[in-house]
DNA sequence: TTAACGAGCA
């Protein structure tokens, strides 16, 4: 498949305004944006020559993996910079490069490439840690194979990574937040409580992971059992069942804990208060939600930034969101810095409320921000994420302004912030069949096409679709091509070993 | 190492 038949390009090769000089070598440091946007626009044969034409002083463990970051969601490239990060300036590898390849790797269920790299990283005098296992793990649950995560739990101490009480936990917090709660308790709480001295924190994960499927007797069940064998519940662990009531519709039953946790002195905290104001409010008691609010202040116990979040949501979704703008307002008079979700809400009520002009304000400031901000202490700041490109595209798309929606898509596909990632894909692609047209059918076929580059897996519901509307529309050729694709991708070895 | 704000599916 060549590339330039495609008619959603890659990013044109507009050079990023911080980097004058990233084609050839010379005294400019390499930035993460324009590595990212040179590898992108190369191949596995150009990549080595350009990395090896740099200084390797430019090759520090920073750019490794900030540039790492940002090809996130292109894991064919993302792994080709390892690869040839590997090959040309290994020095510039650290932990967090290693950990970010092996996600990228597992995400696309590349096993073996990932038991290689950790070999390798043994090799390289790197320490595989407790993160990189629980990363290995976690894609073995997403990959529906739970029982793979478990024997990496019992091998990992062969690669040097201690097997723990604090992996224990680690291990039933990647069970239980895939709603494997059963399994978490059966096959690995049982059965190994005793020998790693389970402690708060286990139950407390097994308390909220009977709440994530909504079963808040079961949570319960635990706190009893946690007071019978003299282990004492924390803040969490009442935090938990609270929020447990609130996602599982039962309001009331919330409210009254939240009044019983008061009563009892049983560590209301922040947390307990955020999650009130968000569980009265999505339930429509959007007066209750802004009194607790308000209680915060008389008690002593100040909104955080999640906090005010929650309340914007609440009143973007429930009343309006002309009252939302003015807390966000107010949050910023009183020195808050609105986060990525802050903003992510605000624009989703404005586009709900079919004000996209606003909301694209919304997105141009967040942008401002992020070019103004230097310090960005933790991690993204307030800078556009995938999440903000795909809601924008989203209702774009609903609003039938598709141009539009193509236009943000390009924009986000320059990966100045992030790069599409699977829901993009799948957004962009349903809305080529709304208006029936040809060409329409064509750009579904080729964002297929780049989807998979990338190392997404479409659904086959997407290929039928896809190879449907190509052959209604007399683009037999093209369609040809799809399914050979399709053929060739679905026979990707699917590895697991480790 | 656990708990709050975001996060969809044929």
């Amino acid at each position: 498949m060549k590339r330039s038949n495609l008619l959603v390009r890659s990013p044109p090769p507009s050079r990023h305004p911080n980097c004058r000089r990233y084609s050839s070598s010379g005294d400019t440091p390499l930035r993460p944006k324009c590595l990212a946007s040179l590898v992108r626009r190369s191949t596995a044969e150009t990549i080595p020559k350009i990395l090896r034409s740099r200084p390797a002083t430019d090759f520090t463990p920073s750019l490794a993996s900030e540039t790492l970051k940002l090809l996130w969601n292109d894991s064919q490239k993302s792994l080709l910079l390892f690869e040839s990060l590997v090959a040309t300036h290994p020095t510039s590898l650290s932990l967090a490069s290693f950990n970010l390849a092996i996600d990228v790797a597992a995400r696309s269920r590349q096993f073996s490439a990932v038991t290689s790299m950790i070999c390798r990283m043994r090799s390289m005098g790197i320490n595989p840690t407790l993160r990189t296992f629980s990363i290995v793990m976690e894609r073995y649950v997403l990959a529906g194979k739970p029982e793979r995560a478990i024997k990496v739990f019992t091998f990992m101490h062969e690669y040097g990574c201690p097997q723990d009480l604090h992996a224990f936990n680690t291990l039933l917090d990647v069970l239980c937040k895939a709603k494997r709660v059963e399994m978490a308790w059966d096959r690995v709480f049982k059965v190994f409580a005793r020998r790693f001295a389970a402690d708060r924190v286990s139950y407390n994960i097994i308390a909220n992971g009977w709440c994530l499927v909504k079963r808040v007797g079961k949570a319960l069940e635990i706190l009893k059992v946690m007071l019978r064998k003299g282990i004492e519940p924390s803040s969490s662990t009442y935090n938990v069942v609270l929020k447990g009531f609130f996602r599982a519709g039962q309001v009331e039953e919330g409210w009254k804990f939240f009044l019983e946790m008061k009563k009892r002195k049983c560590g209301v905290d922040i947390v307990s208060y955020t999650t009130v104001v968000h569980g009265l409010g999505v339930a429509g008691e959007v007066g209750r939600a802004q009194k607790v609010f308000d209680e915060m202040a008389k008690v002593g116990i100040l909104p955080s930034v999640a906090t005010y979040n929650a309340l914007i949501q609440v009143l973007c979704k429930k009343d309006s969101v002309k009252n939302a703008i003015s807390v966000f307002n107010e949050m910023r008079r009183k020195g808050y810095t609105p986060n990525v979700t802050t903003y992510n809400l605000l624009i989703r009520g404005l586009c709900h409320a079919g004000h996209r002009d606003r909301a694209m304000e919304y997105m141009e400031s967040m942008k401002k921000e992020d070019c103004d901000d230097n310090t960005q202490d933790d991690g993204d700041g307030s800078r556009p994420n995938v999440q903000t490109y795909n809601l924008l595209i989203r209702y774009f798309c609903d609003a039938g302004e598709i141009e539009r929606a193509m236009s943000s898509f390009e924009e986000m596909n320059r990966g100045d912030y992030c790069l599409p990632n699977l829901d993009t894909y799948n957004i962009l692609i349903s809305s080529m069949f709304v208006r029936k047209r040809s060409e329409d059918l064509i750009v579904a076929g080729k964002l297929l096409v780049e989807m998979v580059e990338r190392g997404f897996r479409p659904r086959r519901f997407a290929f039928n679709r896809v190879l449907n509307g190509l052959l209604l529309t007399g683009n037999q050729g093209f369609a040809q091509e799809i399914l050979r694709m399709q053929s060739k991708f679905s026979h990707l070895p699917r590895q697991f070993k480790l």
